[in-house]
DNA sequence: ATCGATTTGTTCGTATGTATT
DNA sequence: CAATACATACGAACAAATCGA
């Protein structure tokens, strides 16, 4: 089995290289770039190369373009890379256990507030969920549908965003095939976990709906933990 | 005052473009490309304002190119979507409620796992922090680092990464000219609570530290509430 | 208000390296 | 090994935006 080392391309080494200059402080927020042709010169790359660089970096907020103006470097440089790092760090590098860790702490919460701020129509569309009978048809994908339905419910859009992008991952993972709903027992224990939430919600109890996040959350991580210990270790994709 | 519409680029429209195909399912993942140049021509653009569309949402993590294979939709094009969207919201539209809502979720739950998980040498250089005389000198700066160094002992990167993005935010937006150290009594009263929180991080007290860091977001929040209620209802930057 | 200089935005043509057959 | 298909990369040019004289 070969490493399957990925060649970096030019434009990939040029952004590196240059949130490299910024975060040592050589190249300061706010400054003026010397223009495109310049640059590509002063990097040996051609200037179109040069400009998809510029162009991403541009999207992450890091620098700003304007057509008869030039290129400078963003004000907020810094925190648009970290927070360049940290989409970086959700989409490659998330364990399984930091995801969960971060679950268990957020989603209690975001079931306490969508008790609080669930609408009428949202609570009427929750009550059917849960009163067609689902006998053995509870799939995975209703099991993110109702954990993303009640993060919609709480009106808190960065943890519910943050949420999605999570479970998006298990999703995509190879966590997926060690999944606790491939065991019937833990379906139907999931299923009257989700139940029990449902009705904490529809009927305003936040504190009660919390509970019961976390417990349903805490049991599933142990469920996990117990089982696969060894696979849980291994990153996802 | 003229509202500063900024004219959208090539590039930037065709990568909604793109982005639309994909969540309409008109483009499925793991389908194959047409190559750049019949792709360039299909959307009336150049090849290289194809190719910078393109290296764009490769970086996203929504296509996958390969010199002589050419390029496909990647299978976690969805998710790796609302990654996008998610980074995008985080960078720009994220209110200061918003902010403080989910400060409120995650810190208490950072400072528990650093009373955990906090190395002794970190717990040293927390000890110094709070040991030398800083009478009055306390600042915002000061504050930001203190949270952000809580959080570096958590071990829980994701939220590390996601409050220091949020931290960014607040540092960079309107608000900090109403920042409640602006006040020299709350300066104090921030400052005790650090140090109250500081002392049960290093005597590893999870739910001291916990309920500590709680109480002292809240007061803050009913701080900012209370003095400025106009004010931060707008949006950040 | 026009003109010219500067700079990004955009296009075309061409050459090279890489993977598949 | 050769042919093919493709992304990668380069260079030169023109168009459009911006600013200052």
């Amino acid at each position: 089995m070969i490493p399957k080392m990925k060649k970096v391309n030019l434009s990939t080494q040029l952004i590196e290289t240059i949130t490299g200059l910024i975060e040592s402080g050589e190249w300061a927020p706010g400054i003026k770039l010397p223009n495109e042709i310049e640059l590509a010169a002063s990097f040996n790359v051609s200037r179109n190369i040069m400009r998809e660089s510029l162009k991403i970096l541009e999207n992450f907020g890091i620098l700003e373009s304007r057509a008869g103006i030039g290129t400078t470097i963003s004000q907020t440089a810094m925190s648009s890379i970290y927070n360049m790092r940290f989409f970086n760090q959700l989409k490659n590098d998330s364990s399984i256990e930091l995801i969960m860790e971060t679950r268990l702490t957020i989603e209690p919460a975001l079931a306490a507030y969508a008790a609080k701020r669930i609408s009428d129509e949202e609570c009427e569309q929750l009550r059917r969920k849960f009163s067609a009978p689902t006998d053995g048809n509870f799939t995975r994908r209703d099991d993110f549908d109702f954990h993303i339905f009640v993060s919609k419910c709480s009106r808190s859009t960065i943890m519910e965003n943050l949420l999605f992008t999570m479970l998006s991952q298990l999703r995509n993972s190879e966590y997926t095939q060690f999944d606790v709903h491939a065991d019937s027992q833990a379906v139907a224990s999931s299923y009257r976990s989700h139940k029990g939430i449902a009705e904490a919600i529809v009927s305003h109890d936040a504190e009660a709906a919390r509970a019961l996040m976390a417990a349903h959350l805490k049991t599933r991580m142990e469920v996990i933990s117990s089982s696969y210990s060894v696979e849980v270790h291994r990153k996802i994709k």
